[in-house]
DNA sequence: TTTAGCACTCTTCGAATGAGAGTGCTAAAT
DNA sequence: ATTTAGCACTCTCATTCGAAGAGTGCTAAA
């Protein structure tokens, strides 16, 4: 389907259709409409604009004879073309700034107070994907030995975050020499990324021709193991709001989304995804490549610490969510976490 | 109410009853009761018996002429003396064992294996206490200094189980000093609990009239505040399975319940009751003092190391819950889990 | 081009109804 | 003294019916 030019009455009429449903959760009629809103026209003239916009593809009928819902593409249309963002309110805003404010410095509580606050203000479902340790840099790095193979590595990121992370070897390492490389990796370590770090190794043993130096050899072992099979972690909060829904009523629905919350990996991709793309985005309803999505909307944002990309937060809820309010919301709370990462590096 | 004595058929019936209920989720009647059991009492006897039983309080009718169904306290009696307790099938039993088995050894990672596997075999949610600091003997415990007054304390059990903490002291330690901070701590960890370590430190400073040897001063004070202030964690899986349940069809109490798990805190406190108690334990609807419990039943078993209880696990559904099979379940695991780290910490 | 009017469609709600399940009680049977 | 059969009674549940209400689409008038 190629874009329509849309004429201002019926980007009007689309947009009170839209935010009447939102508000409502019913099929908004002709009407209702002309009441509600610039009552200049009547309720046959927006019938005929109804009509057409139904044809468009922008709203549809649940029956002959109810009033209009809006489409995914009605909703895309909106969040792309007819909406502003409000600005949050200085108490919504001091609110999360009060609520993020990680008292211990461990990655986990950081994501679990987002999701809180996230979750609380929205009154949906918050999901943030955990920073990756790819893109994180540090300002210390331990490993501890633990038993056999088996080493736990503690990464302090500039951020002053912190995480954990057991890996196995396939050689033995006992402590003091553990404690040798983790004392050399933190001499290189000058705020880069691991895989910076993994790079200078190489590019240092490269040019001292000392292929063979064991130190450099087993750091460079060490930081490949823990880049290695990292899969994002997701903290899901809140997932108890969306049975607040009226649509989601009716319990077989609420089941299969419980389902898609706790079958984690899935969201991870799509996550993933959002992280790829850099900025703000709306996913709505079918836009989905998850089943379980269908009838939900997601609206993240990747947070950073200075220009790299660590991870996503967002909000689920169903898809007549309230998209401007979200995305201001979700922004913010997107550019103040950033902002505390990116601080706390400098 | 004082205990009455049931005589046999009283109590065959009431059993009978229970299980009718259990299996089908609907009231029973007694005519069902007479034809599906031992069918050598007519309904009208069986009638009778049941308006006893209800008299006793064990039974209760949702409205005149309805079939009967099982008050908190017939549960609980059947529970109690009525029940007895089948063995998992080996199929289930090896499930377990496979289920539970730690890549990592990492105690987040075994505690969510746990929940995932018994909220799989059971169909219900699952509810696992991580392992209190206070009761594990630790192989090995290291300080990295974050930020400031900021450490991180990680800790690694006998079992291989690691943790992390971080707390935040009155005055700064450097990292050298931390190190031989926690290379005395090594040298007095024979397989004792924190507790224990504190209490060896004092008789040691006492009997060497050394009371301002700084170094165990301040390794005490770590080992003060590692311990200080610690409140469960607990790890939940397989909330949604609830939801199946025809008797929570009503979304009202879905919301209840789903707020429930999500106030944690709540869980805690009566898991750590269980904790307390030392054995297995059932609770049945109106037993607990939560709220959002009244219509649901904990199975829960404390898991231990050797003689010392660490944490609990259990599971969570409706009243009707196959009590039997359940108990069966979650006192496997609880051993499986105790024999685990038992064997790791010898 | 817009609007008023009107017939038509479709859902929703409540009342009415009947079937079904189960009870309690009484009187007969064991 | 128990146990059982019989029966009237109660309550729920599903179905049906009809009326009310909301909204549409179309036509004809403004």
């Amino acid at each position: 389907m190629h874009t329509h030019e849309l004429s201002l009455r019926q980007r009007q009429i689309l947009k009170a259709v839209i935010h009447d449903y939102i508000t409502s959760g019913e099929p908004v009629g002709s009407r209702s409409v002309s009441r509600r809103h610039r009552s200049s026209l009547s309720a046959a003239t927006i019938r005929n604009v109804m009509a057409d916009l139904e044809e468009i593809g922008y709203l549809s009928q649940p029956h002959t004879s109810a009033g209009r819902v809006p489409t995914d593409l009605g909703y895309r249309f909106y969040v792309d073309t007819l909406m502003h963002r409000p600005r949050l309110s200085k108490v919504e805003e001091s609110r999360i700034e009060q609520g993020i404010r990680p008292s211990s410095g461990q990655a986990e509580e950081l994501m679990q107070e987002t999701t809180r606050i996230l979750s609380h203000l929205s009154r949906y479902a918050a999901v943030v994907l955990a920073p990756k340790l790819t893109q994180s840099t540090w300002r210390r790095i331990d490993f501890v030995h633990l038993h056999r193979e088996r080493i736990l590595v503690v990464l302090v990121a500039d951020s002053g975050l912190v995480q954990q992370k057991v890996i196995v070897l396939d050689e033995v390492i006992e402590q003091p020499e553990l404690d040798r490389i983790s004392r050399y990796l933190n001499t290189v370590l000058t705020g880069v990324t691991l895989q910076e770090v993994r790079n200078r190794i190489v590019a240092r043993m490269a040019e001292e021709r000392d292929e063979f130096n064991g130190l450099m050899r087993r750091a460079l072992e060490l930081s490949n193991k823990t880049l290695e099979g990292e899969e994002g972690h997701v903290y899901i909060g809140g997932a108890a709001n969306i049975a607040h829904q009226p649509e989601f009523a009716d319990v077989k629905k609420m089941k299969e989304i419980f389902g898609a919350f706790e079958e984690k990996s899935k969201l991870v991709k799509i996550l993933d995804e959002c992280l790829a793309q850099g900025g703000l985005r709306v996913i709505i309803g079918r836009e989905s490549e998850i089943r379980e999505m269908r009838e939900l909307s997601l609206i993240a944002s990747p947070y950073k610490s200075g220009d790299r990309v660590l991870g996503v937060l967002g909000i689920v809820g169903p898809k007549r969510i309230a998209y401007d309010r979200m995305v201001a919301l979700v922004d913010f709370t997107a550019r103040l976490l950033s902002n505390i990462l990116t601080e706390a590096d400098a």
